[in-house]
DNA sequence: CTCCGGTTACAAAAAAGTGCGTCATTTACT
DNA sequence: AGTAAATGACGCACTTTTTTGTAACCGGAG
């Protein structure tokens, strides 16, 4: 049995955030549209296949939009959509709390 | 190389929350302490090592704590943390957040 | 013999990296 | 002027790495 449909919206919302590149990717796209060598050069340690796929993901997930203008060298632009927007402060607050408990994860370090 | 240590908080926190476990058992433990194989009834899709595994990454992380009462039956119990309390309102959010792009998420599907 | 809460070793599966090709235009070299 | 190489945004195939599952084993009690 691989697993039916997950009822639970968190669970789905956490396979589609899964791995370092979507929180990445979308603190990125934050300021602004943005190309896809350029969201490389942002983040060189991705590799074009990673960044296509990601990107598509987070396309299929309607966070991302994709927009390519007709032309010469193949222009293409990704940039947040609504509710990629609305997500962005959400995956900030994780990071504050990383931060804020910074202390204690420490602290169990530091006593085993 | 390795990738070094990164320097971003956000990225740190989803490591540890990728996957479709951990934020399940935070759900689960989010009504109080439960046992191994309480948590393993939760949610039978589990195998008992992936389970072993990532509490002892969120115990490392100090979301939960691991109590062992000694006796008979051997008994183990597990809870969240302060910061693992702090944490279940923000995994709630995302969510949330996917129910309510729902209509998005449609949206794009039914245009391809 | 089974339950509880694991650990360890091995195998299968999934995810990620690497390199080559493409298409049309632009720039660079000689 | 002619050829070569580079750019941008990928797709495809192959390999390597990482993650996950499977199964067996542990110890002590019922």
């Amino acid at each position: 049995m691989k697993t039916a449909v997950s009822p639970c919206p968190i669970e789905e919302a956490m396979v589609l955030l899964s791995g370092r590149w979507p929180t990445l990717l979308l603190y990125y796209l934050q300021p602004g549209p943005k190309r896809f060598n350029e969201l490389r050069r942002d983040n060189p340690s991705i590799s074009h296949r990673m960044l296509t796929l990601e990107l598509r993901k987070l396309e299929a997930a309607g966070v991302v939009r994709r927009t390519a203008h007709p032309g010469y060298p193949l222009r293409v632009d990704y940039a947040l959509t609504a509710s990629g927007r609305k997500l962005v402060p959400l995956i900030d607050a994780l990071g504050d709390w990383w931060s804020e408990s910074a202390g204690e994860r420490a602290a169990f370090v530091a006593s085993a």
